[in-house]
DNA sequence: ACCTGAACACCGTTCAAGT
DNA sequence: ACCTGAACACCGTTCAAGT
């Protein structure tokens, strides 16, 4: 089997797919194409180039507009896609946040959905202060403010204690868990809560449009 | 000059701030300290820990919240706060994005955050929404979908080529810099967008309350 | 010209030997 | 008991020696 740039990206992202991207080296990635470090080399310039050959392979999983139905929708459509083709890939929000240069593939990604606003009616400016407010959730993703699985554990073992140093927290974490004590659950949902705020934004971004 | 976890938070945080986060290592922060590195693991667990304290000395940076002025203030005048706090740390976002466990010292933000919607009349329902919908920017910080500067020369190298692969990128290049083809400017006010976003959500925010 | 082993300049952290 | 030098198990990448 040859090697070459794509079959070196693949296999580096089934590797992080694996054993997520800290257990991903160049020592590693050639290990496992039975090939010496250096030969990597010879398709990728560096560990940088690696990691945005990368996200060009998760970016190049995300759908294309959808063409004949209404802009929001469109854009919505396309933005869950992204957020798919992340959650597919679970290192590759953080890789993403750590490019320095868009690559062409990301580039493209990003005019296409300018269109999409351009086409809509939104101005240049309008479409500008819209990329802004979707912000990462044009890649598909947002900080989570918690981590929850670690937080359930957390709060498991504390919750006498948060409850007067973080009484919020706890109310909070009692609401989503579904049990005022005792924290067994199914957690927050996710995927509901970025539609929420996607949701809100939309409407926001059209509002904005149409106060003009 | 005695070393103490406080002393070593704060040389750290001076080095990435010179450096970049890139730049610091165990190994740099001790010879900085004139100490040998196994010296600091007396007052850090490892690495992670080192960088969970410098978030720590950054998000203690964010003002308390108002008090006496209308809650949308309050939130708005905070968060702009926290941005104030991450931008005198370019390092800071992107390290807060690479935490898994949130230390005390954030959950106390958090909670304060939370306790501010709560007095505000939002049930803890719509305060978690809220919470995922103002995402990262409850830090201060948005993921910038370009790094300007970097692609204000990519943009001067090659714009006759640019135009015809990105026409929407460089028609919003060309808006943002005030200048329809060599591209010399000011580049885009961050500072704006952000408060573009916040005020959008937060108006937002404020309707799905009001709809109930 | 291409390929690659060894080497370089680093890491974070363990561990055992010193005080 | 505390401190620390040396060592360990890695890194990404350079470079010169081999084909």
């Amino acid at each position: 089997v040859a090697l070459s740039r794509d079959r070196v990206l693949r296999v580096a992202v089934a590797l992080a797919d694996e054993g997520g991207i800290e257990s991903l080296s160049m020592r590693k990635l050639a290990h496992k194409l039975r090939v010496v470090p250096m030969a990597l080399y010879k398709h990728v310039a560096d560990k940088e180039e690696l990691l945005d050959g990368m996200v060009d392979v998760v970016v190049g999983e995300i759908d294309p507009p959808a063409t004949g139905i209404p802009w929001r929708n469109a854009i919505r459509q396309r933005i869950l896609s992204a957020r798919r083709a992340l959650l597919r890939h679970p290192w590759s929000a953080q890789v993403i946040e750590s490019r320095r240069h868009p690559t062409p593939v990301v580039l493209a990604y990003l005019d296409s959905t300018m269109g999409m606003f351009r086409e809509a009616g939104f101005s240049v400016d309008l479409t500008h202060h819209a990329l802004h407010t979707l912000g990462s959730r044009l890649y598909g993703f947002t900080q989570e403010v918690f981590n929850d699985k670690n937080t359930e554990v957390d709060v498991q073992a504390t919750v006498a204690e948060m409850q007067g140093k973080y009484p919020h927290i706890v109310a909070l974490a009692s609401s989503v868990y579904h049990d005022d004590a005792s924290v067994v659950g199914r957690g927050c949902d996710d995927q509901f809560e970025f539609e929420f705020a996607l949701d809100l934004l939309l409407e926001g971004i059209e509002r904005s449009r149409d106060r003009r």
